[in-house]
DNA sequence: TGCGGATATTTATCATGATGAATTATGCCC
DNA sequence: GGGCATAATTCATCATGATAAATATCCGCA
């Protein structure tokens, strides 16, 4: 095999404490410091495969390998034909979501670990958001605030309508300026969406606890689009604490499994 | 290729959308769902290589990069030699934290967005500790509050004792009873490690300010001890305001890196 | 000229087999 | 029984070629 110039064996290359990575995630460590230290973005390309197979002096598997777990990480997306090969790829808010529930699969989340922060977050986030949010993000918000006039018939609806609620809180997370934070709590709604109900206590939902749920939606978008800070924050308070509530009063759980895209 | 008994070419599987995902992913999903629907744990074995490729009809190229994926998630370890292969491993919060941090490697998160979240949960995270950390947990707290009697000389000093500061708060993280909430918190501060000063203001540290800090630390190991959620509360909000200002004297910024692991 | 479709080219994808390296098990000698 | 050489097992890497997917190119025809 041939051992090209630019590039010694990837195991001498430039740090005597790579010892037991293995040479794809070398190949791998060493392509993500090539695109910090040229500051590549997405779209940008990488070289094709012959010319890595080149530039390390491995072969095509270990290649290949290495890609691989670039696009598991979602750091790389690979096209074939003409003008195709590796580019450079923005990690996706669903792929980080599920690489990080791959941790949290692992480490049974209960509903008031979740709630917990929901309680601290979410009010302060909708505070910030106060008078900053444009018309059509009002709009949407608006919709989905509106989207069931009834309180759910049967389970399936009341799934329907728990999903629609927690897309709302995800659409706010989203127009958050902070992404972190966005991306937290946007995590936390995308937990709760995969639940499982085992005990409902009362068939006919208690028709009045789902009317301040709906209502509370409904004035906080009015409060943001007045740009009341602290109304809105108070809202999103006592709506937290009635979902968390309403949560409970239904044995709810987590479901285990793994996230998809 | 021998396209085996038991299980049909995976791309007629159990799923019809299955359209352009590759081999290696398809495979990396079905072992995914073996695990789960099994509940398999860590240290629980997969079947090896060879088994594998008999199982799903693909080669071992193939079988290689679906393990490469799954190792690079941080579900599975992989051994060679007689009782290696692979097996399920928890994801650990190293790489979940790096993986996260694919993420936000392309999201230019600010000081300021960092510290808005820390000064809402840090508070209500050390109010939720008060009297329940254990003796071993409040010496190592205390051992690293006390670890700096004296201003730092220089600023190679003046780093270390600001990793040792946000060890100091990574470990009151890790002792929460809130797992995503300790994550959370824990990657904040990893961030806050890996940056950079553009500017100090005052060579020689302001002491009084320095002092505070050191002080605070030492009365919130006080208080949880003690028991004392609201004045831990107190005081963690006290310190992050503070941190926060002698971040933002200092011309502070995220470096722009991936994180390892 | 302009259009449509066959054809060629590029690139990744999948497969196969051989060889190497790491690790553990085995058996033999003393 | 202890210790050491040796074998067996399993993944790791390499090498090569066939296949498939996507795009570019070219050519005939209207």
């Amino acid at each position: 095999m041939m051992m090209d110039d630019g590039a010694p064996n990837p195991k001498m290359t430039d740090a005597p404490r790579a010892q037991k990575r293995s040479r794809p995630v070398q190949v791998a460590d060493q392509i993500k410091r090539w695109v910090v230290e040229r500051d590549l973005r997405k779209g940008d390309k990488l070289p094709n495969e012959a010319a890595m197979i080149a530039q390390f002096g491995v072969s095509k598997g270990t290649v290949r390998e290495a890609m691989r777990i670039l696009e598991a990480q979602g750091l790389i997306v690979t096209k074939t034909g003409p003008g195709g090969g590796s580019s450079v790829g923005e990690v996706s808010k669903d792929r980080a979501m599920s690489l990080l529930g791959n941790y949290f699969y692992f480490k049974d989340l209960s509903l008031s670990d979740i709630y917990q922060i929901r309680k601290i977050l979410e009010p302060e986030m909708v505070a910030g958001l106060a008078g900053q949010l444009d018309a059509e993000t009002l709009a949407q918000l608006r919709q989905m605030a509106e989207q069931h006039p009834e309180p759910a018939r049967d389970p399936e609806e009341e799934k329907q309508q728990h999903i629609t609620s927690l897309m709302f809180h995800a659409r706010l997370a989203d127009a958050a300026k902070n992404e972190l934070m966005g991306f937290v709590i946007s995590f936390m709604a995308r937990i709760l969406t995969e639940l499982t109900v085992y005990r409902r206590l009362y068939e006919t939902p208690n028709r009045a606890l789902w009317e301040r749920g709906r209502r509370h939606q409904i004035d906080l978008v009015d409060a943001l689009q007045a740009g009341d800070g602290p109304r809105a924050r108070d809202i999103m308070r006592s709506h937290m604490e009635g979902a968390e509530s309403m949560m409970n009063a239904q044995e709810v759980r987590i479901t285990r499994e793994f996230m998809g895209e």
